[in-house]
DNA sequence: GTTCCGCATGAATCGATAG
DNA sequence: ACTATCGATTCATGCGGAA
């Protein structure tokens, strides 16, 4: 059957645009909103102790829309101000579960190429939180899809697995024994950890605080399945909508700067495009 | 000059312990502290809603013993509790900060062999926080200590010029060629990021270390100098002391267990120990 | 001496069962 | 209902013994 993928695009403050979005429709958000006290022209630069003020009121849009099986992934990373760390990430984590928001866990993204620096006091940030929040303890979480390859002892581990399996096969008869096994055999692949290695992408001065598509992707492979829906309310450049679409997956991107709306709208009308009737609202057709 | 080099070890609760130490003389805390609802046996088992409540007179003391140029890394993760990350480390830090301390940074330890496990829900917990606490913005930080190899090209080259060396090093008489050496090397090296990449210990029959002694061995480097001191209040197993006292550091060490204290103080017996005139204070002489 | 292989062992977490 | 205990699950590492 020939099912239509829709990516719509909303150009406008978050605040207002997300009152767009119906309840409990969302399976995935994924965002990495603006930096406190960076990227000052394009969004006015929040400043830290603000930021947690700023932010609840959009998690408080992004609770309601989010499906009660969905997930809330935050990519976030406090700046140093004084000398020291900032604190809004750990307030904003705080004041956002008494919003209702489970705090799951904290994956962390090493940016194995991080920029470059020296300072007399501290070292190269090289890693990012991934905070992940959701509405539900039972949530939809797709892990066999983010395996990854074993380490070098496989091989033999699985010449290990084999010989044990015969022993246990001439002991047991008939029961559910030689399912275990089979999987066991086919297993080359381990569940990764909530620590992701990941370089950056560099050289796309266009757009400011890019993240690889790789980041989007593995989250979406993990929390969504294809036609499922993934948003994020701080689209910039449009990685997360993009790859979304690429996946298989209706998404939704929104964002206040004229720049990026325009710039993401004509990536999509390069390959096939629908405008809807609502203004700043698209569709990209699929077959 | 012939200069003691003194391991000193207390027995008993640190809230009390810590009071024999005099003020800012500390150059270096190092610490992990027993987590919240583990280590039953051993400590009690601090609940997590009390964790924050226990650990503050703590920290309050040690705000006290360190010098105005030294560092606090305390070595912290949460666990999960009721399918959440419980919160305790996130207000542990608002409320240290109330105490002045300053939060200068976030090292991540990333655990290379992880506790394996597999859950519906999430991913096995591969990394541990190393938080930085500091009194003053000034702070002594010795950069140059921690430097490491770059990439992996430099790695096999310097593992070739090292074999090369040493065969040279047999022939060879007074020749410039070390020098060479030394100079290809310093170029080679890089300063590391916030990121640390290690296996945990394991299979060492002796006893299970919490963490590899290259953990506490990189701070003390990176934050100490030859005869500074260096301070564990939850000693445990030794691994702080006793890699300080191997690197030429004052020590004191401090454990509620007597399993361990009276471990820790048999090891450094073999060694060559001084008992001072204090019940449970001990110094090892060092040439 | 090397290299390879087998094995024990973790600062874990969930779900079910029991009190 | 709420807490305590137990079994099942899982994989990187370093050691020791064997080829």
């Amino acid at each position: 059957m020939n099912m239509e993928l829709s990516t719509r695009l909303f150009h406008g403050d978050c605040r207002i645009e997300l009152k767009k979005i119906p309840d409990r429709s969302v399976d995935l958000i994924f965002t990495s909103p603006p930096y406190a006290d960076s990227r000052k022209k394009t969004y006015g630069g929040i400043h830290p102790n603000k930021y947690v003020e700023w932010f609840l009121p959009i998690s408080k849009e992004l609770f309601r829309v989010l499906k009660p099986t969905g997930t809330f992934v935050l990519n976030i990373k406090e700046k140093v101000q004084d000398g020291e760390r900032h604190t809004y990430v750990l307030e904003l984590i705080l004041e956002m579960r008494k919003q209702g928001w489970l705090w799951t866990e904290e994956f962390i993204w090493h940016k194995k190429n991080c920029y470059p620096g020296k300072w007399p006091n501290r070292f190269r940030d090289a890693w990012e939180r991934l905070l992940q929040f959701n509405k539900s303890k039972k949530f939809h979480m797709y892990q066999e899809e983010v395996m990854v390859p074993m380490g070098e002892w496989a091989r033999s581990r699985l010449k290990t697995l084999s010989e044990t399996d015969k022993k246990r096969d001439d002991s047991k008869v008939g029961s559910g024994f030689g399912k275990n096994i089979s999987n066991w055999l086919e297993r080359t692949k381990a569940y990764p950890t909530n620590v992701l290695h990941l370089a950056t992408e560099c050289g796309n001065r266009n757009h400011s605080a890019v993240f690889p598509e790789s980041l989007p992707e593995w989250f979406i492979k993990l929390f969504t399945k294809e036609r499922d829906v993934v948003l994020d309310p701080f689209m910039g450049s449009g990685t997360t909508v993009k790859v979304a679409h690429k996946m298989g997956r209706n998404s939704i991107g929104i964002d206040i700067m004229p720049d990026y709306y325009y710039l993401v709208k004509s990536e999509l009308e390069k390959t096939n495009l629908v405008l809807l009737e609502q203004a700043g609202v698209y569709a990209v057709k699929s077959k």
